[in-house]
DNA sequence: CGAGGTTTTGACCCCCTTCAACTTACGTGG
DNA sequence: CCACGTAAGTTGAAGGGGGTCAAAACCTCG
């Protein structure tokens, strides 16, 4: 029902000119958990990922963001996850404060971000879906095939899916264990679904995985 | 940072003009997956369940509701879940396209919509950690723990809580079979950490499930 | 009292975790 | 260019936690 929200030029002008434009290699922090801070991020280019880890050792993998996404919600003035690059990103930085005085001035923007609130809620059903699977290895197809939504790491020509992310980041995101990741791709490979070209590069045939799931 | 959001006293009036009181009794439907639909919905008081099924059988739920949060999120026009009351539920009901109108007029109105959807995002979060533990004790402990939050549901004074879900729905929302949730409700109380009143009321002892977790 | 649903308990089996060893990939320095 | 070290990924064996199937106990209502 709030979909297909377009910012005016003067609105998104606005947004501009608070933002300032910053830089990450693959694998450095954005933010740690527990940090103060007042800053919310959109990606401009690359990949993130959000993680909790508890006393527990345990980490989970909350979602993967791309271009586009925007994170860093806060809670009583900290960084409840962490947010990691996966590879090479540029990202957009934005005070909270200095939005909040530019909501005040252009309110319609607050749909940009029920949008994106929708958006992540949205994704995190779909994430649950997946993580509870009883199958590991109907949790790990799905996965892979939402992989596939991301234009920038797959090729529909070739059908050839790049992970941005390692074996544990999967592991972690999908709630087992990492030596799972490795044997239950390999059960794909054997059941003719995907076939590995390197550890990062995996060709994939969509249909067969999209019946499978 | 977009918490704590509170209507003028004219915005709460406007928003209350268009909303209609609606009743349900305990296990019925408010809307089901699938039907197309316009309205959102806000619980007066009561208890609902969201849940989504697919095909393959498995009846996923994605969240207990109750009073003031809201629910109704479209996607396409229809609703991609299931809202089904536990128990005697009051609701209001709101016009998408009476609301996109007041939107209109009264811009501020959607901070209430964020807020809402970032709460829900953040109780999918706290989902996705529990349905993810490794064993399902520390599931469902942490799960009756949740519950506790629910003032119109648990009495302070005695630590007595009353499930108002059946094990079906534990099951559902942490995803284990049926069997289990009996079986480690019966572990926990073996473990002196709750006590069976009857199946639907419990006597917790909220430090130790705390310390547990 | 009997019928139907919900909850509980038991027995068996399998999927996934754990622990361990091995292989591969990659970058650094000789 | 090769040798080496470290990290990432893969494979194997063993053990246990929870699923499934079946039946019993319990509760509610006609």
């Amino acid at each position: 029902m709030f979909s297909s929200f377009k910012l005016t030029d003067a609105e998104r002008e606005a947004l501009n000119a608070i933002s300032t434009r910053i830089h990450r290699p693959a694998k450095r922090r954005v933010y740690t958990q527990g940090e103060p801070g007042n800053h919310i991020y959109r990606i401009r280019s690359g990949a993130v990922r959000l993680e909790h880890h508890m006393k527990d050792g345990r980490n989970q993998i909350f979602a993967f963001l791309w271009a586009d996404d925007m994170f860093g919600t806060l809670e009583g003035g900290m960084y409840h996850t962490s947010a990691i690059t996966l590879v090479d990103t540029y990202l957009f930085q934005i005070s909270c404060s200095a939005l909040k005085g530019l909501v005040e001035v252009y309110p319609r923007i607050q749909a940009l971000f029920l949008q994106q609130a929708l958006d992540y809620a949205k994704t995190a059903e779909r994430h649950l879906l997946l993580a509870t699977c009883p199958l590991v290895i109907k949790r790990l197809a799905g996965f892979l095939l939402e992989c596939t939504r991301q234009k920038d790491f797959f090729d529909r020509q070739s059908n050839i899916l790049t992970l941005a992310m390692d074996r544990k980041d999967i592991a972690d995101y999908l709630g087992f264990a990492i030596e799972t990741t490795s044997r239950t791709l390999k059960e794909l490979e054997d059941m003719g679904l995907i076939q590995r070209l390197s550890s990062q590069r995996i060709k994939i045939d969509r249909d067969r995985i999209g019946a499978f799931v």
